[in-house]
Parts: structure tokens; sequence; C-alpha cells
DNA sequence: TAAATATATGAACAAGTATTCATATATTAT
DNA sequence: ATAATATATGAATACTTGTTCATATATTTA
């Protein structure tokens, strides 16, 4: 399993992406469907800044993907990648 | 898929675990199979001492198993879901 | 056009982290 | 016992990161 150092920081950042208790909680949200950012800083209880400035690093990485409606932005995930990684990481922490 | 502030706060930090490129490669050593401190410091081109520290937190997460042999220090994957979570990651990154 | 709303972004500060260096502990060899 | 080897650890420093605050952009409403 030969990796390259390129590799290797692409890997650690995907990782760092979920390294935050915030966004994974975003994460956990968006799982239910999509959600606009106010939305989401109100079931977070966070300003709608910190969640953009959380949702741009997610964005960045790909795991979500947005969609402008009028001046609202509807987050999503990017894709099950993300689901996988997220459930697969909750049944290390929960069992395992 | 509601998650408490606490399961929030442990799956970040099992992320932040895989969140640095130098655990990242440490990981995919030891995917290959038991390496000692040394043989690891060796392959990685960093010091004993670092990758005692790496080794810590990787250690505290249960993603690494420590299993001493005189004065050596050899260590192992804790179990495959490490090996899962890194091989979606890499898979995400790559194709994805 | 002006005001209001939703989101994004830059700067700044606080908190966290990775590495280095020096030192400590444990084990083996002389 | 002393020296040498393998690993671990605490302190210090440099770097990174998350949040807040102020401001900017885009869209809708009056």
């Amino acid at each position: 399993m030969k990796l390259t150092e390129l590799k290797a920081m692409q890997l650690a950042e995907l990782f760092s992406a979920l390294s935050d208790a915030s966004r994974v909680r975003i994460i956990s949200l968006l799982i239910e469907g999509e959600m606009s950012v106010s939305a989401l800083a109100d079931g977070l209880k966070m300003t709608e800044s910190a969640v953009s400035h959380q949702l741009r690093g997610l964005r960045q990485m790909r795991l979500v993907r947005a969609r402008k409606e009028g001046r609202q932005v509807f987050y999503t995930l990017d894709d099950d990648h993300v689901v996988k990684l997220y459930s697969m990481g909750l049944d290390h922490v929960e069992h395992g």
C-alpha cells in the first residue's frame, strides 16, 4: 500500500474536513436531507457566519454541494462516500 | 440521524487521528504489517521522537496497538475499521 | 431606488497541534 | 555497575484552525 506524499496529504485533508464536531454535526443533519444555511445554524445553535465558514471547507473537499434558490442556499451531501465514512466512523466509536 | 454532542466530539476526534499526513503514512505502512517505531521512523524519514508522539495519538484513539518485544515496540493496526476508513477515504480522493 | 434578508468572506484573536530538543525509562550487552 | 539501544515524554516554539465581528455581495420586497 505505498502512498505518495501527495495522496497522504489529500487523505489527511479529507479526514481533516471531518475532524471537527461542528462539521460532523452538519454532516449528520445533511444526512436527513437538504438544508439551508440558516436552518443549519438554527439546528446547531451556531452563527450563520460560522456555519458558512465551515460549509466552505466541506465544499472544497467536495463533501457537500450547494444549490441556490432565491436568496437561500441549500446544501446536500455530495455523494454517499461521505455517509459511508460517517457511519463507519460512528461504528468504530460506538462499538469497536 | 440525531447525534449527541458527545458522539459528535468522539467522531471528530477519530477523524482528527487521521487528519495528518504523517499519521496517514504510518497507517499505510502498518497496513502491510507490524513495524517497530524505528522502522517506521526510517520509512517515513521522521525522527523517532516525532513518530512516537504520533503513535501515542493513534493509540489513544485505539487505531493502533503496541506489542513490546525486548527493547523494541511493534505496532499494528488495532482492527480493520481502520483499513476500511483508510481505503474509503483513498477511494474518495482518487475517484469520487 | 432603498431597505431587508440570506449568505459569504477577510481580518483578528484564541485555542489547538506537530515537531524539535532535552531528558527519562526500560532493556540488553559488556 | 556501566554503556548502549529503543522508545516515551515534557516543554517550547512555530504553525494551523475555529470563531467572532465587521463588511461585502446577491436577491427580493416596498
